[in-house]
RNA sequence: AGACCCGUAGCUCAGUUUUGGUUAGAGCGCUGCAUUGACAUUGCAGAGGUCGAUGGUUCGAGUCCAUUCGGGUCUACCA
C-alpha cells in the first residue's frame, strides 16, 4: 500500500470498472428498485444531483449486499422549455434565431446539444461511482418513450380525462407559450393602484374603478359593484362609456365584489384576468355594435383580447395606444387619462406579479386553445394511496405539503407552443374538427374519416407529462419487460422537496391511472444544498460549486473562469471574481469522492436547507486518511486468522461493539437517516476500532484478529465509502467486496 | 389570507412526534500538553450552552400546551 492515500487515482480505476459492471442478484426474488429523477439535458450536474445520487447509490449497493436484486434505473430528461432556451441562446450568439432555421433544422441543433450534454452528465454520474446498468439508460424523448407518451395521451383522451379548451392560460410572452400554474412564480413587490373615472352614459356622473392594470382597460367589458353596496345600488343596470374607445359597458351587481376594497367598484376584463374571466363567463358578456351585452347563453361569451402573442397591443386597441409593449401602453394610458382629468388617484399598493419560471418575464393571461388533464379524480386516487399508507414520505412532514396542494389541485395545462418535446397526437381537418389517435392512419380508422386533409397539432407536451410516466415507462411500459415485471412498483424514490408537486404527485396520479399500481413505496425527500452562507447556489450569484471540483480540486484562476463564463447579466463578473478569490484564495483542494459522499450523508438531515461546509468535507477527508492508514498499519502485521476468532477480552469487546454498531447502522439506514448512520460509522471506526482496539493490539501484540475484523468493517462501510473500502479490500484480501 | 418549517456551543447542525427522566450531543473552530515510530498528522486533556422569549401542564420540559418575537418556505388571492 502507498504511504499516502491518493483518492483520485483509485477512484478513476474503480469508477471505470463499475460503469461497465452489472450487479447480478438476478436469482433473488426480492427486488429493490428505484428510478433516478432524470436530470435535464441542459448542461452539467450540480451539487444537488450528486447529493441525491450518493444516497441512491448507497441504497443500491446496500440492498445488493443484502442479497436483493437491486436495480437503479437511469436516464435523462429532455426538459422542453429549459433545453430549447439553452439552444436558442447559443444560436443567438451567432445571430441565428429559431425561426431562421425552421422547426426541423432547429430540432437537429437541439438533438446535437442533447448528445453533448448527455455525454457530460453520464460521465459525471459514472465518475461518482454510481452502480448502474448503463445498457438500460433511457431518455424521455427516445422513440420507445414516445410510444408510452402517445399511448398515455390517447388513452386519457378517450377516457375523457384529457380535453381541449379555449380559455385563459398563463402565457409567457417571451417564450410565446402557455405554461402551467406551477411554472408561474409570484413576485411580491410595491406597486400602484390607480383610481380611474369612467363616465356614466346620459349623465354627468362618473364611476370610479380601482385597478393595478390600467393598460387592460381596452379589454373592459363591464363594471361590477356589490349589489349590497348602498353607494352604487342605483346605478346597477346603467351603462358607462369606456374612455378612448367609447364602448358601452353594463354596470352589473355581483357579490364577488368586495365593498371594502379599493373603490368597491371593479372593471371586468375577461380577456386578461382570471377572475374577470369567470365573471364574464357568468354573464356571457359579448360585444354587439360597440355595446357590451349580457345574456344567459353561455355560448355568447366572447372576451375581448387586446394583446398579441408577444404582449404588444393589437388592433382592438385604438390609436395611439396600439402596437406598443404593454408597459408602454400603461404609461401612455395614464398620461392620457390624466390629461382628460379621469385619473384621480395613484395609490401605493402591494402587488404580486406573476413571472415565468424560466423566462422571468411577467406572465400575461391569454385566451387560447390548450390541452388539459382533468386532475380531481386522479388526485383523489393518489391521496388514497398516501392515506392508507401504501406510499410514505420521509420525513413524514412532507405529506402535509403534498396534501396542501393536492386538495386544491386545478386542471393541468399540458400543451406548450414550443418545438422541443413530444408532439401532441391530435389532428385537425380544414373545418378545425379535432381527432386524437396514435397516428394519422389510426385516427382515420378510429373516426371513420374520408380522405380529407389532416394536419397534426403543432404543439408539444409539457415535459412533466412525460416525466410523470417515468417510473413505469423507463422500465418498458406499455410493453411487458422483465424489468417492469420484477422492479415495478419501485421501492424508493429519492428526490427534492421542490418537485413534489411538479413530479412526485403527478407520477402518483399517472401510475395509478395506467398501471393500477403506486409508482414507489417510500419517498425520501431531501433538502436543497446551499452554500456556506445558506444562499441558494446559482450561476448568477456566482456561488456554484461543481462536485467534481471538490473531488479533483481546482485552481483559483480556473474556478473564477468557470464562474464568470456565460453570465446572463453584464457587470456581474467582477463581483463574482472578487467574492470567489476572497473565499478560495488558493482554489479548492482535492477531497476525493468518498469524502464528498460521506459529507453528503452527514448532511442528509431532516432540514430543508443544507449548508455545504468545507470544514465538514475536510473532516471526512481526514476520516478517509484514517481508514487508509489503519489498513496500511494492519497490513504490516503477519496475516493471522482468516476468520475472526475472539481469544481475549479485547477481541470479544470489539466484536460486541461491531455487532452493536452494525445493528444501529442497519436501523438508521432503514429509517432513512443516513446522517445518523454515517455518525455511527465514524464513531465506531475511529473511537473504537482505532483508538481502543488497534492500540490494545499494538500493546499486547495479539494481532491475529486484526485482518478479519478489518474485513468485516470494510464490508460494512462499503456503501458509505465504496472506493476506499473496495481498494483496501482488494489489496489486502485479493477479492472484491461486490464482485 | 391559509399551511408548513426554522431559532440549541464561536460556526454548521443532530436531539423535539410514536417514547418528557439523572452531568444537553457531534463535526469544525478554540485553549493546553504530547507527538514525525500507522496517520498530508494524530493522541490526550479542556473551555464553551439561561436549548429565541414569556406563561402553563408535570415530581420533572430542549421535548407537551398557549401566547409572543425573529427568520424562511409553500399554496391561494389581491380590482
Amino acid at each position: 500500500m502507498d504511504k499516502t492515500y491518493h483518492p483520485t487515482e483509485i477512484e478513476e480505476k474503480w469508477a471505470k470498472i463499475w460503469s461497465e459492471r452489472k450487479l447480478t442478484n438476478e436469482n433473488s426474488n426480492e427486488s429493490f428498485s428505484q428510478v433516478i429523477p432524470p436530470p435535464n439535458v441542459t448542461g452539467t450536474l450540480h451539487m444537488g444531483h450528486s447529493f441525491q445520487y450518493a444516497i441512491m447509490d448507497f441504497y443500491t449497493r446496500y440492498n445488493h449486499m443484502s442479497g436483493k436484486d437491486a436495480h437503479w434505473q437511469v436516464g435523462s430528461d429532455h426538459a422542453g422549455i429549459a433545453t430549447q432556451m439553452v439552444v436558442e441562446n447559443n444560436l443567438l450568439k451567432d445571430g441565428i434565431s429559431r425561426s431562421d432555421l425552421g422547426r426541423e433544422e432547429f430540432l437537429k441543433e437541439v438533438w446535437s446539444w442533447k448528445n453533448f450534454s448527455e455525454e457530460k452528465i453520464t460521465s459525471q454520474i459514472k465518475r461518482l461511482g454510481s452502480t448502474i446498468d448503463w445498457e438500460k439508460y433511457r431518455f424521455t424523448l427516445d422513440d420507445s418513450f414516445n410510444e408510452a407518451v402517445i399511448k398515455a395521451f390517447v388513452e386519457l383522451y378517450r377516457k375523457k380525462k384529457i380535453y381541449r379548451g379555449y380559455r385563459l392560460v398563463n402565457w409567457d410572452p417571451s417564450l410565446k407559450t402557455a405554461v402551467s400554474d406551477l411554472e408561474v412564480i409570484r413576485q411580491e413587490k410595491d406597486g400602484f393602484i390607480w383610481h380611474i373615472k369612467y363616465p356614466i352614459e346620459n349623465s354627468k356622473e362618473f364611476i370610479t374603478v380601482a385597478t393595478t392594470r390600467p393598460e387592460t382597460m381596452f379589454g373592459d367589458m363591464a363594471i361590477a359593484v356589490n349589489p349590497n353596496d348602498t353607494r352604487y345600488k342605483d346605478i346597477i343596470g346603467k351603462k358607462v362609456l369606456l374612455p378612448f374607445v367609447e364602448r358601452k359597458l353594463p354596470i352589473i351587481g355581483d357579490d364577488y365584489v368586495d365593498i371594502e376594497f379599493g373603490t368597491g367598484c371593479l372593471k371586468i376584463t375577461p380577456g386578461h384576468d382570471f377572475n374577470d374571466y369567470e365573471i364574464g363567463k357568468k354573464y356571457s358578456l359579448h360585444e354587439v355594435d360597440g355595446e357590451i351585452k349580457i345574456s344567459n347563453q353561455s355560448s355568447d361569451f366572447k372576451p375581448i383580447n387586446i394583446f398579441n402573442d408577444d404582449a404588444w397591443s393589437n388592433d382592438n386597441v385604438p390609436e395611439p395606444f396600439n402596437n406598443l409593449d404593454r408597459f408602454k401602453v400603461r404609461k401612455l394610458v395614464l398620461e392620457k387619462l390624466k390629461e382628460l382629468n379621469l385619473l384621480i388617484k395613484e395609490e401605493k399598493h402591494h402587488i404580486s406579479v406573476p413571472r415565468g419560471e424560466r423566462s422571468n418575464i411577467v406572465i400575461e393571461p391569454k385566451l387560447s386553445y390548450q390541452w388539459y388533464v382533468k386532475t380531481s379524480e386522479m388526485a383523489s386516487k393518489a391521496n388514497e394511496a398516501v392515506n392508507n399508507g401504501e406510499i410514505s414520505f420521509h420525513p413524514e412532514n412532507w405529506i402535509k405539503t403534498y396534501f396542501n396542494w393536492m386538495n386544491n389541485i386545478e386542471d393541468w395545462c399540458i400543451s406548450r407552443q414550443i418545438w422541443w418535446g413530444h408532439r401532441i397526437p391530435a389532428w385537425f381537418d380544414n373545418d378545425k374538427n379535432v381527432y386524437v389517435g396514435y397516428d394519422e392512419d389510426e385516427v382515420r380508422q378510429f373516426y371513420n374519416l374520408d380522405n380529407r386533409k389532416l394536419s397534426q397539432d403543432e404543439d408539444v407536451l409539457d415535459t412533466w407529462f412525460s416525466s410523470s410516466l417515468w417510473p413505469f415507462a423507463s422500465m418498458g411500459w406499455p410493453n411487458n419487460t422483465p424489468d417492469y415485471d420484477k422492479h415495478f412498483p419501485t421501492s424508493l424514490l429519492v428526490t427534492g422537496f421542490d418537485i413534489i408537486f411538479f413530479w412526485v404527485a403527478r407520477m402518483m396520479m399517472m401510475s395509478l391511472e395506467f398501471t393500477d399500481n403506486i409508482p414507489f413505496k417510500d419517498v425520501y425527500v431531501t433538502g436543497l444544498i446551499r452554500d456556506e452562507n445558506g444562499q441558494k447556489m446559482s450561476k448568477s450569484k456566482g456561488n456554484v460549486i461543481d462536485p467534481l471540483d471538490l473531488v479533483y480540486g481546482i485552481s483559483i484562476d480556473d474556478l473564477v473562469k468557470k464562474r464568470t463564463a456565460n453570465l446572463m447579466q453584464e457587470g456581474q463578473a467582477e463581483k463574482i471574481e472578487r467574492k470567489t478569490r476572497k473565499q478560495f484564495p488558493n482554489g479548492i483542494e482535492s477531497y476525493g469522492t468518498d469524502a464528498l459522499r460521506m459529507t453528503f450523508f452527514s448532511l442528509a438531515t431532516h432540514s430543508k436547507d443544507i449548508s455545504f461546509e468545507f470544514s465538514r468535507l475536510k473532516g471526512y477527508r481526514n476520516f478517509c486518511t484514517k481508514i487508509w492508514n489503519a489498513a496500511r498499519f494492519i497490513n504490516g502485521f503477519p496475516e493471522g486468522n482468516k476468520v475472526f476468532d475472539p481469544k481475549n477480552d479485547n477481541d470479544i469487546w470489539i466484536n460486541e461493539e461491531f455487532v452493536k454498531s452494525a445493528n444501529k447502522i442497519k436501523r438508521h439506514v432503514e429509517d432513512y437517516r443516513l446522517d445518523f448512520a454515517i455518525n455511527e460509522v465514524y464513531e465506531f471506526f475511529w473511537s473504537k476500532f482505532c483508538d481502543v482496539y488497534l492500540e490494545e493490539c499494538k500493546k499486547s501484540g495479539k494481532t491475529n484478529n486484526l485482518r478479519p475484523m478489518l474485513q468485516k468493517i470494510l464490508i460494512m462501510m462499503h456503501p458509505f465509502a465504496p472506493f476506499i473500502t473496495e481498494e483496501i479490500h482488494s489489496l489486502l484480501f485479493d477479492a472484491q467486496i461486490i464482485e
